[in-house]
RNA sequence: AGGCGCGUGGCUCAGUGGUAGAGCGCUUCCUUGACACGGAAGAGGUCGGUGGUUCAAUUCCACCCGCGCCUACCA
């Protein structure tokens, strides 16, 4: 070991030769063979199509801390890393990246290649249309440049994973065996499809589940309308925010002990503009207080519309298509009965292909209008100007309109017969912080869907399914055709079904694929299995499954927790894992949530360039899980500050040369003992989890109680002649405490910690990775040398040197400054342990004549200097 | 609207039924033999408010205020 002084250590460079030589030396690997007790992570698969920022870090480091941790502590640690990349994000990334969109019925081009589209330049051109399976080989190479990145950054932070057990969501055993958990609930009877209506985002144009809905206030107006009655007698008004729903109008409900509207229950009223003749019935559900009190039932509004629509056995008017335009009908048909059917085509006609926007606006222009009262008075039938209102709407999370409300034939999980397994199952599993299970559990109770699992969507798994087509060229819903398990994955748009040829496609007689793809959370939900290996590899499941640890954040806790626990359940009828860890957010200074869209995203490179991977893991590691932290780069500089430290200490420690001997003076072992102290403080903190308290126990053990003090009042007897076995005792103890303190602080700082090991330690320790070495243990301590240990020498040391600091700052000297006399007075009891580390203490405050005056009238544990006298300065040098 | 979390020195955060803690920032001092990417000494807080329990409350309880989140609320 070459140690120069003024040396400094250079993060960028230990950073790239550690990480090299721990994958070299499989350092993290996870040992298939081994008996050992396993700690298992379902590392969160980062979406690949996001940008980085310090969020990922944060969380990501966490983990990592504890995964290490376990690692020092001998389990056999299964850590991998997996890449969402199926899904919509990437989508949308590659239609914004290449500016094209996907269209299933352009034909599929080989050779097919794409440059990035210059942002489009506000020319408004139209994307260019690409086949399902080119638009998938952009996604495909998009996201495998988003992984590289990812990849980079978590090797440079020394996220200690087992890259061999890499995998991602998109790739052929995920495919596999998302099918795989799709046929076994299909097996188990917890999927089935159905026709119905279903929340739909209508720029996206896919069914979404209710786990993926947000509420977000939105302007709107309350439009009173006042509706006829079919025998002519009488009207009423009711007040909706939907205007242009009017014409999908299938009933009026009022509350059932409404006096305003009882006279009108059970009769028949009549819609202005389109005069369609709907059914008026009670129900609880109506609030008498909001708007007038009496509503008109649309197919469909709102959630609550499709309720009644089943309740009541309401006939189906649906206007809205997919693409979120009013779609052409005619008026006294059967399903659009009107009592004048020319003047309501002629009010719709122009409605017809208009957005919810434009039909709204058009709505109202004709209930402006006299002409389309349903009353005999002629009045318009708007009564009113609508009157604004601020109310909640539902989102999907992603999307930037409204959902709707559309009947479309989607596949389902089963979920609202098996709420109280959930909840169950969710008790049973320990949440850190306990808090966070409260999450879980109001999802869970509050959950009214079954989930919905197919999207209409082109990037992500396919169902393993066809249908049979019927004679007359239908599709046969009913009777679905299953994929062999032993040929997933399969595409069944490419791939024929058992017991049919290819030539049969969509023939009648023959079969027809089903054209969706899985929700995403489908095939993420399986990360255990995923990793594992699930029925592909029995024994290897078996040994990992159920998991101990799921790390993730809490936004994710009603989709990605939920899920998971459900496929668990489901599958095995067990939990996932036994603990769920759940990390904060970073917000930005303002305490704002960090987003691309605000652009307050702090990115970790140029961090990690400018304090060393090591001090950007101290950040990470100085928040508790489950708290938002503001990002502080502050702390950063700390992280920064306790590297160098450590560099400088051991640095200290290993130059010191000279035998080692039996730890035997009484500071040597007071002060041992104070580490055990910290080692069973911080142990104990890391087995619950609570690495932001090991590392502040750690830490401050080692500024206060090593830098500051320890290694102040044993330089001299470490450096010293005139005392052979002082000395030994000294490097010793300052050997020992530098190998602990090391291991304490490596998983939190692994670059550093493992760079100070390969100077001698690596060596005298007998293992060349500090990351494989031995948790540190209060036995190894003990071994007889701690024990009998006057642990008080230690406390009156460090008052010792407390006071003798004061006073010669308050003399304006320096720490280092000669004194010829120093006269103290302490209780008698005080005084004494303080002339058990007599020597050590008159070195360190470098004092010529040093007396102490024994008052039993002192507080013990007090020192009173009562005089400090400088000693001459020495001649200029 | 219900639930959960948070509110501690200028800033970021710990913590606790018994005279308030850290780091940063600030003031003063110091190139001393591990470290100026450092060290020493200091100033700075009635622990959101009001009640209650207790010998004692920043800590426990109730209510309130502020912030954040979760769940619900679409007529």
């Amino acid at each position: 070991m070459e140690l120069d002084p003024g040396q400094h250590f250079e993060s960028r460079a230990a950073e790239e030769k550690w990480d090299r030589l721990w994958r070299e030396q499989g350092v993290h690997r996870f040992d298939e063979g081994s008996a050992a007790p396993t700690f298992v992570i379902d590392t969160p698969p980062p979406t690949v199509s996001g940008s980085l920022h310090v969020g990922h870090v944060f969380s990501y480091t966490q983990t990592d801390v504890l995964a290490r941790h376990q690692r020092m502590n001998g389990r056999n640690v299964f850590y991998p890393m997996g890449w969402d990349d199926n899904g919509l994000p990437t989508e949308r990334r590659v239609q914004n990246y290449f500016h094209v969109r996907c269209d299933p019925a352009v034909p599929y081009e080989r050779a097919f290649a794409m440059e990035a589209s210059p942002s489009d330049g506000g020319t408004k051109t139209p994307p260019r249309k690409i086949s399902r399976g080119n638009f998938i080989e952009l996604c495909l190479a998009l996201t495998a440049e988003d992984e590289k990145a990812f990849k980079s950054l978590w090797q440079r932070l020394g996220l200690s994973v087992d890259w061999s057990q890499e995998y991602s969501t998109i790739s052929d055993r995920s495919r596999r065996l998302a099918q795989l958990s799709f046929l076994d609930l299909f097996r188990k009877g917890h999927v089935y499809n159905l026709e119905a209506p279903t929340m739909w985002d209508v720029d996206f144009r896919t069914a979404v589940a209710q786990a993926e809905v947000e509420d977000r206030s939105q302007k709107g107006a309350f439009h009173n309308i006042r509706f006829g009655m079919e025998d002519g007698d009488g009207s009423f008004v009711i007040a909706t925010t939907r205007p242009e729903l009017l014409p999908a109008c299938v009933a009026v409900a009022a509350h059932p002990e409404d006096q305003r509207y009882a006279s009108l229950l059970g009769r028949r009223a009549v819609t202005p503009v389109f005069k369609a003749p709907v059914p008026v019935f009670a129900s609880p559900l109506v609030d008498r207080e909001k708007g007038t009190g009496i509503l008109m039932v649309c197919t469909f509004g709102d959630a609550t519309d499709v309720l009644w629509w089943r309740e009541q056995s309401l006939p189906l008017r649906q206007i809205l298509g997919r693409d979120g335009r009013l779609m052409p009908v005619e008026f006294g048909s059967a399903s659009f009965p009107s009592l004048d059917p020319a003047a309501a085509n002629a009010a719709y006609g122009p409605l017809a292909g208009r957005t919810v926007k434009e039909a709204q606006k058009g709505i109202v222009e004709l209930l402006r209008d006299p002409a389309g009262a349903a009353t005999a008075d002629g009045a318009p039938p708007l009564v009113s100007e609508p009157q604004p209102i601020e109310h909640p709407v539902k989102f999907f999370e992603k999307g930037d309109r409204a959902l709707e409300f559309i009947t479309t034939r989607q596949w389902f999980v089963r979920l609202m017969d098996r709420k109280a397994d959930l909840l169950e199952a969710g008790d049973r599993i320990s949440w850190h912080p306990d808090f966070m299970r409260l999450r879980y559990r109001s999802w869970t109770e509050n959950l009214q869907l079954d989930w919905c699992i197919s999207r209409q969507r082109y990037f992500g798994v396919p169902f393993p399914v066809w249908y049979p087509v019927t004679t007359s060229g239908e599709s046969d819903f009913e009777r679905p055709i299953l994929a062999d398990a032993a040929a997933l994955p399969v595409d069944p748009t490419t791939d024929a079904p058992p017991g049919y040829e290819a030539f049969q496609r969509d023939q009648p007689g023959g079969f027809r694929a089903e054209g969706d793809v899985f929700d995403t959370w489908f095939t993420s939900s399986l990360t255990p299995q995923i990793a594992s290996g699930w029925s592909l590899a029995p024994e290897r499941h078996r040994k990992l499954f159920p998991m101990d640890l799921r790390p993730q954040s809490h936004e994710i806790i009603r989709t990605w927790a939920f899920y998971t626990i459900v496929k668990a359940l489901l599958h095995e009828n067990t939990i996932p894992w036994r603990h769920v860890a759940i990390s904060g957010w970073v917000l930005d200074p303002d305490r704002k949530k960090m987003s691309k869209s605000k652009g307050n995203v702090v990115t970790p490179m140029h961090l990690l360039d400018q304090y060393g991977a090591d001090a950007v893991r101290y950040w990470s590691l100085s928040a508790k899980l489950g708290t938002d932290t503001a990002f502080d780069e502050k702390v950063l500089k700390v992280g920064r500050r306790l590297v160098t430290k450590l560099f400088n200490a051991a640095k200290f420690v290993l130059s010191q040369s000279g035998p080692e001997g039996p730890i035997s003076s009484p500071l040597d072992l007071a002060f041992v003992a104070r580490l055990q102290d910290c080692v069973a403080r911080a142990s104990e903190a890391l087995d619950a989890f609570e690495y932001a308290a090991a590392l502040d126990t750690i830490e401050r053990f080692f500024w206060g109680s090593f830098t500051d003090t320890y290694v102040e009042l044993v330089k001299g007897r470490a450096r010293g002649e005139s005392d052979p076995e002082g000395r030994a005792s000294a490097l010793a103890t300052l050997r020992l405490a530098l190998s602990v303190q090391l291991r304490l602080f490596a998983p939190f700082v692994p670059y550093i910690t493992e760079e100070i090991w390969s100077w001698t330690l690596a060596r005298s320790e007998g293992q060349p990775s500090i990351h494989r070495a031995p948790w540190p243990r209060a036995e190894e301590l003990l071994g007889g040398r701690a024990s009998g240990a006057d642990a008080e020498v230690f406390t009156t040391a460090v008052v010792f040197l407390d006071a003798v600091r004061r006073a010669k700052s308050a003399a304006g000297a320096t720490v280092g400054r000669q004194l010829s006399r120093l006269r103290l007075a302490a209780h008698p009891t005080t005084a004494d342990g303080l002339k058990k580390s007599l020597g050590d203490l008159v070195a360190a405050a470098r004092v010529e004549d040093l007396s102490i005056e024994r008052r039993p009238g002192m507080e013990v544990g007090i020192l009173e200097v009562l005089e400090c006298q400088l000693a001459e300065m020495p001649p200029e040098r």
